[in-house]
DNA sequence: TTGTGTATATTCACTGGTCAGTATACATGC
DNA sequence: GCATGTATACTGACCAGTGAATATACACAA
């Protein structure tokens, strides 16, 4: 396939991608719409004209970062040598080295759901639960696949150290926990292994 | 010692608990100085003559909200039967009884530091920070009571997956999350101690 | 080919309301 | 009288969302 040149980004997906750098590096209830609409080169009206509410971009900022997130996890895993244990690990690894540069924040969706608390039903809460439930079912059939007995238990436990480190590291700004939460997830692993 | 009648609570004191209240149900950003000031039964005047800024009334909060927290997951391990990996597990489960309470909204803490992100060297996330350390110390002490060779790693790694349990049940609103994460707490105490 | 209608896309200017923080004055107890 | 504590009333900034008008593009009839 060749390259081709890209198009010239639409309207809406160039306030998306404002509102992904903004929302992402300041929060949610930290930035106006005045700030994406102007970061977007646009006026607020335009912004209105492509979504109805702030509550409908904010749901837009977290769709456009589902794919691509659950892709670069893929791709760590996929390019890791070694067993499952280690191709597992390797994602808490690269996920540590992400975490060092200086505009990382966290898990855009897991800071969202924390600034959302009071409103469980709201839009952006929904894409963040089914983007970590994606994750999670991914995890358990490539364990389902190598013939691990606690398949879905284990897949569950991972996501819970992928998230934990997610939140730690947000908290002490040390990427060291995400390599302890990796050794963690590579130990439940390997004994799985020796269970089955 | 004897059961004191309670002195009248201080004006300071009745702010911090308002302050505790609404700044955990509807987060930092969401809840305005005013309204604080209001449930304290308090003007808004009176509340800046006892903190400076609204900055420093969040510290507060979540200072009040240390202790107590410590205490309650000491008290929950002390009162379980069985080994120590069980009395970990037990912090788990407990914690999963208090997040099917409809008022449940996760860690003050973790939720607070996400909202906060790009300040990081705010009061409050220092405070936050010293909190989640203090438990992961206390952790690694009972580890290397009990001879475990990785006490340090160990206690970590049962951090994360504590706060991997509070991100994502709040995520979800499934406690069944914190009953995966116990078990695997477990698992990692008992391989600890088989290697011992 | 030109004129006209219509849907899409965008702008300027505005509203009603909220927010963090403050100037000033009053009360109370030592 | 002075320190502590509380109240009323205000400021200047910001913010989500809107009204009304304008610009662009394209379909289709004259």
């Amino acid at each position: 396939m060749p390259i081709m040149a890209s198009p010239a980004p639409s309207t809406r997906d160039r306030i998306v991608a404002a509102a992904n750098k903004l929302f992402y590096a300041e929060g949610i209830r930290g930035v106006s719409v005045d700030a994406v609409a102007d970061k977007a080169g646009v006026t607020k009206r335009t912004l209105y004209y492509h979504f109805q509410s702030k509550d409908d971009l904010i749901a837009a900022y977290l769709a456009g970062r589902d794919q691509p997130n659950l892709e670069l996890f893929k791709r760590w895993f996929d390019e890791a040598r070694g067993g499952l244990a280690a191709k597992v690990q390797a994602i808490f690894d690269n996920l540590a080295t992400s975490a060092r540069h200086p505009k990382w924040k966290g898990c855009g969706f897991l800071r969202t759901s924390a600034e959302l608390a009071n409103m469980p039903g709201h839009p952006a809460i929904k894409i963040g639960a089914a983007h970590k439930k994606k994750f999670e079912a991914w995890m358990a059939a490539e364990f389902a696949a190598a013939k691990l007995s606690d398949a879905v238990l284990l897949a569950r436990q991972v996501t819970l150290l992928l998230d934990g480190s997610f939140a730690t590291v947000l908290l002490h700004r040390d990427p060291a926990y995400m390599e302890a939460a990796g050794q963690a997830a590579n130990a439940l692993i390997t004994n799985a292994h020796r269970k089955r």
